[in-house]
RNA sequence: GCCGGCGUAGCUCAGCUUGGUUAGAGCAGCGGUCUUUUAAACCGAUGGUCCAGGGUUCGAAUCCCUGCGCCGGCACCA
């Protein structure tokens, strides 16, 4: 990094902003490299970008310029430039953000690649970066310098286009069907929606503590009485727990919420979207995460939790001994996408009984590889029903249990103006991402995931 | 929070089991040769708080303890 300082030191005395600007690409890597086709070589390009890697060859030099998209082979000859200009493009390091200009040809070796006949540093690297053949391996360089992972290593840049791609084809999906996309409060009075310990912060001017969200479900559901017939949102949501390979304290949630609908059809459009999500990933149906095949296709099977309680363990049970018989003996043998039916009411605070046995609801999970990736219900639309429900949360909370729903009465107060009867889902989106990237942790799919405090 | 593993040059890694000259290699950077290379090649010089602190020892990167960070598992949890 001296060294760097050093050079940038002699360039401002030679007259040469380090830090320049003015330069207008007018091709990407990818579109200069089309553009050649069959042709012995084109008319002038600028493309710009970050110089990659360098091989100095006597009188010719030749470097990889990698912009957002690809990279693409630059070669300086002293023949063409002069000696002053390529002793200069000699100088330049790798890191440095470039401009060039020139025709685009093809090398000896077939090497689609710029012959620079102009060219500008745009931008003055400090650091030295990564080793160009292994790349950047430290994952704890990786997630605290994102940036420098970026630009080392491509196929974290894959990742995260796809994990776009998949955020863009759910909403394309939802928009299609009618919903409309909305955004709600962060900040609340009360974190409803989840059972999970929320994160508390404080308005100043208000003196008034608040919570950060920890699902988008109440507020959704509002904008249904109001009259919003489909919603979603895609946010993000907070909620304070451990961290692990499957957990970010901050995360994606999609969560949608459809009137005059019932589970099954949200199972129908959970089908749909984990359809469209695996083809903007670029993944087949039949497919696999982490070395184990899973497919995909629908329709995906559907069992009743007693069910496959009952047959995994042999033991009939209900409410919350139920649930927990589920997830530690069953849940983790659900391998390919299955559609857990009809929860115990007691784990369900806000989904609507059924009919024929109102010890459970009408709610399924989504699980894949052992995992949750979808939560729905046919919501609870009964404001007594639902201020009972409230109740006997409240007197677990009472008791002790933190993650207990509270209680909330404006959002009771709405739904005793009159929530037409609706479907809800909930998708945990970084999961999804997961799956459909091949990622093994969270915080492969996450830009800049929480760590401690660096020392 | 508990248990285990890991932490050596800017990066990728040896060395640690069994303590012993001045801690090594490759890449990057610096100087040089080289006009079609692509992990370019070759020659030369440089680059270290061996995570931090303490202890054992004649002597610690190496053994022990504590702390910090990262990873994994458990707990908790979408």
């Amino acid at each position: 990094m001296r060294d760097r300082r050093e050079k940038l030191d002699r360039l401002r005395a030679a007259g040469i902003d380090p830090y320049s600007r003015g330069f207008l690409p007018t091709h990407s890597t990818e579109a200069a490299k089309a553009l050649l086709g069959d042709a012995e070589r084109t008319d002038s390009v600028s493309i710009a970008g970050r110089l990659m890697v360098k091989r100095l060859q006597g009188g010719v030099v030749f470097a990889d310029l990698q912009d957002g998209h690809a990279r693409m082979q630059l070669m300086a000859n002293r023949n063409i430039l002069g000696e002053e200009e390529f002793a200069r493009f000699a100088d330049l390091d790798t890191g440095d953000i470039a401009g060039v200009t020139g025709p685009v040809f093809r090398t000896r070796r077939g090497e689609i690649t710029v012959e620079v006949h102009k060219f500008q540093l745009l931008t003055k690297s400090l650091r030295p970066l990564p080793e160009k053949w292994h790349g950047l391996k430290d994952v704890e360089i990786r997630y605290r310098q994102r940036y420098v992972d970026l630009i080392a290593n491509p196929q974290v840049r894959a990742v995260f286009r796809a994990r776009t791609k998949i955020i863009t084809a759910l909403r394309g999906l939802l928009d299609e069907r009618g919903f409309i996309d909305v955004e709600t409060p962060v900040l609340q009075e009360i974190p409803g929606g989840g059972h999970a310990r929320p994160f508390q912060t404080h308005h100043n001017s208000l003196d008034r503590d608040l919570f950060l969200r920890i699902a988008l479900e109440l507020h959704l559901k509002r904008l249904l009485v109001g009259g919003f017939e489909r919603v979603y949102e895609i946010g993000r949501v907070f909620r304070n727990e451990g961290l692990s390979p499957r957990h970010n304290p901050e995360f994606t949630l999609l969560e949608s919420y459809q009137a005059y609908a019932g589970y099954e059809d949200v199972m129908q459009l959970v089908e749909d979207l984990v359809v469209v999500s695996a083809m903007a990933a670029g993944r087949p149906l039949e497919t696999s995460y982490q070395g184990e095949s899973v497919n995909l296709a629908p329709p995906f099977r559907r069992e009743k939790m007693a069910d496959l309680v009952l047959e995994h363990t042999g033991r009939h049970a209900t409410g919350e001994e139920l649930n927990d018989l589920f997830e530690e003996h069953v849940q983790p043998r659900l391998r390919h996408p299955t559609f857990v039916i009809d929860y115990p009411v007691e784990v369900s605070p806000l989904a609507r009984p059924r009919e024929d046995d109102p010890r459970f609801v009408e709610r399924f999970e989504l699980i894949i590889l052992g995992r949750e990736y979808a939560n729905a219900f046919t919501e609870l639309t009964d404001p007594i029903d639902q201020r009972a429900r409230f109740e006997s949360q409240a007197a677990k909370r009472a008791a002790g249990n933190v993650e207990a729903h509270p209680m909330d009465e404006d959002f009771l107060r709405a739904v005793e103006y009159g929530l037409p009867p609706c479907g809800g889902l909930g998708i945990g989106i970084d999961r999804l991402v997961m799956l459909l990237t091949d990622q093994p942790s969270i915080r492969d799919v996450i830009l800049f995931p929480l760590m401690k405090a660096e020392s």
